[in-house]
DNA sequence: ATCGAACATTTCAACATCGAAATATGGGTA
DNA sequence: TACCCATATTTCGATGTTGAAATGTTCGAT
């Protein structure tokens, strides 16, 4: 069966059959399903009153292990988001009252940001179903598809360096 | 070999035991390198002069073939832009000379956007360069390697019935 | 003790996006 | 012909992001 990304292939070898497009085949076919899964994950967290950059970070933190606690620039680089955007993110999150946030206690550099009872609550509830909906995004995939396709993603994400949070 | 995921998912495995989040092992994976490649898209068009959109719109318009002219309904879906996006879009490639915009013949609701001879000059140069951009991008995958995660890709947007332009 | 470099965060401006309302046109129907 | 609904695009407001400059803090070297 063909997807979209082939309906393309098919304009590029009709338009310019001189140039090897092949790498687009990988590439626009990772965009594409990032950007639909996206989508479902969106969908699904707006059901419950969640952005998805609220979830995210929440999920970050408490991921993160015992007070789910992080220090601004960890947290940055965890969630891929500059510096800038972290710093408003979390005014909003505080403001919301699902996230704390306070100077490091002997380092005033820095600032610690937490969840509250209120954000782990949250978080905690929607994690179970929020996976459960992942799942469902990936329905069209086998068990051992879905092993496959993560073990080339990884194999890909080592090569271009993504080995750290 | 880890990768960041892996991180991540051993986190999950410390906090929340009881979670089964292996979908986020493909879904997290999927944008974690749609975002690494298109950064390496973007510095490499950059290089050129071009904002990834820009080349995006370009590319999207000759591949349609012929004299590389489309509606703007049809530029939005195919670009996976929503329509206001687009006339942003088409202002800014008219001012720099890339693409010229009328009136479609017939049927004043259309406008037609086409390559300009120095859009077409611009985004021929740049595509040979750009393939071998994004065939470096996955160098770390053999052919056969790129052929099974396009294959399992694929599978996975039909099942998100992304099937059409 | 002080100066200066390195570091963590915040602020700010430029820019792009989405989505909904507004505008304009076309086509069908009475 | 007049009217209404569907279609195609643009406009506009709210929102989020990036990257660079500004602020405040720490630490080491002199």
């Amino acid at each position: 069966m063909e997807d979209a990304v082939d309906q393309i292939l098919g304009q590029w070898a009709c338009t310019r059959p001189d140039v090897d497009v092949s790498p687009t085949g990988v590439i626009g076919r990772v965009s594409r399903a990032s950007r639909l899964l996206e989508r479902g994950v969106r969908e699904f967290l707006g059901e419950h009153g969640l952005e998805a950059w609220e979830f995210d970070m929440l999920a970050t933190l408490l991921r993160s292990g015992g007070d789910a606690t992080m220090c601004m620039k960890d947290m940055s680089s965890a969630a891929m988001v500059s510096p800038g955007a972290l710093t408003n993110r979390m005014d909003q999150l505080v403001k919301r009252g699902l996230v704390d946030r306070r100077l490091a206690p002997g380092n005033r550099r820095m600032t610690l940001v937490s969840l509250t009872d209120e954000g782990r609550a949250l978080v905690d509830e929607v994690l179970e179903r929020h996976a459960a909906n992942e799942d469902r995004l990936l329905s069209g995939l086998s068990a051992t598809e879905r092993d496959s396709l993560a073990a080339l993603l990884r194999k890909l994400l080592v090569s271009l360096d993504d080995t750290t949070l």
